[in-house]
DNA sequence: CGCTCGATTGAGCCGCGTCAAAGTGCGTGG
DNA sequence: CCACGCACTTTGACGCGGCTCAATCGAGCG
């Protein structure tokens, strides 16, 4: 197993936000990468040696079931962490959005910082902590919502996150879209001329988005 | 509704197991409690002072959406640890699906154990792993399964966890399976029903099932 | 014995998936 | 610079699975 010589230094986190990964007080750096528009960084069930941080672009995490079709169960936006796992193996795909840097960790030596820095393995914990509040916020929308609801409670979940909340490049595509929500292409597209048929938002381009009006978004987003 | 006498399984007090939560090496040990058929335990938005395991009987952990309709995330049975939270809120509700006994533990004590032993730390970032990876493939269900195979797949789990997956007794009601798995009572009959008519399982009342066909099961269950 | 609550069964409808066909933007090569 | 091809998006027609509404059945309890 390759070491990767990672140091750890007392830094503020602002300024150490896309060197590695901040634990408490202590930032473990990283290693930097790059993967194309497509890529595979890591597959289900590899070895789960590294975490990743996104730096630039964007990832989405996802897992295939029996008959093919896949689920994406998150996208990871700069500064998001993936591929955090503490079985031996991942259980999930990761793959680039778009094309992407990511600065990745080796898991060990998280797993030592979080032995020796009761700080730090609380950090370890609020992560996956909010990755499974994440998770059930997802299982509630796929169990609930019909289509147009989802796919406005999604941009405004994304609006919150890209932007200043008045327009955004989403990027990713309509297929990434479709998998997430556990919709078809179609609908999803539906969905989109839909919003912008009733002015709540506006689609210069199929992938940037206007919002225009929020509160007829949240409006179509309640259950 | 009175004492329904839900004691799906006449459990001998298997001891130390379920006197408190365990960490690694040490077990905390805890307050027994009980609470009726249908009660609440704790509500979204209370403070979350506790951690619970179940000793017997069975509990959901639910949320609701704005219009009131209810999403059951996942059953907790015997042996089960729920209401683990970092925010000092919980995220979610808790409840009784049958008369139920709970030890619970203050969170403060957790805490203090994993800031003093890194293997109690492990263990606790080792429980809402599992937590998270059963909440990704309750979104996987959500999104990508049929109703029957829904059932199915449900069915199957709860065989493995409760019985010796030839004949068991389910702790919840129609209307929480349905919630579980985003569905309506009809539907969740229905699928009851055809599994029966398939010979894949026998029904000698509604709640207790005898699967007769693992394999069929198991093809009804693939999505 | 009758009440009540949960489960089952049936009829009809609607939303979303499926299949099919244009339409759009972009890079590549002539 | 334009022509072409390819990938992605949009739009339409249609069928089906699961939801809605409603009636019946069955078991436990007063």
């Amino acid at each position: 197993m390759r070491d990767l010589h990672l140091d750890t230094q007392g830094r503020p986190a602002a300024a150490a936000a896309f060197d590695g990964i901040t634990l408490g007080r202590q930032t473990l750096r990283g290693v930097h990468k790059r993967f194309e528009h497509n890529c595979e960084i890591f597959g289900a069930d590899e070895r789960a040696d590294y975490v990743y941080r996104v730096v630039s672009g964007a990832v989405r995490t996802l897992s295939f079931s029996a008959d093919g079709r896949r689920q994406i169960l998150a996208f990871h936006l700069p500064g998001d962490v993936f591929g955090f796992e503490l079985a031996d193996v991942y259980t999930y795909s990761a793959e680039a959005v778009s094309d992407v840097e990511v600065v990745l960790v080796a898991r060990s030596a998280l797993e030592k910082a979080a032995a020796n820095d009761a700080v730090a393995a609380r950090a370890l914990l609020k992560m996956a902590s909010d990755e499974l509040h994440q998770a059930h916020e997802h299982a509630l929308v796929l169990g609930r919502k019909g289509a147009g609801e989802r796919v406005a409670a999604f941009l405004m979940a994304m609006a919150k996150r890209i932007s200043a909340r008045r327009e955004m490049e989403l990027p990713m595509s309509r297929a990434d879209i479709a998998d997430h929500l556990a919709l078809t292409i179609e609908t999803v597209s539906r969905a989109f001329t839909q919003m912008e048929r009733e002015a709540a938002i506006a689609l210069p381009s199929a992938r940037h988005v206007v919002v225009r009006d929020w509160g007829a978004l949240e409006s179509l987003q309640a259950a």
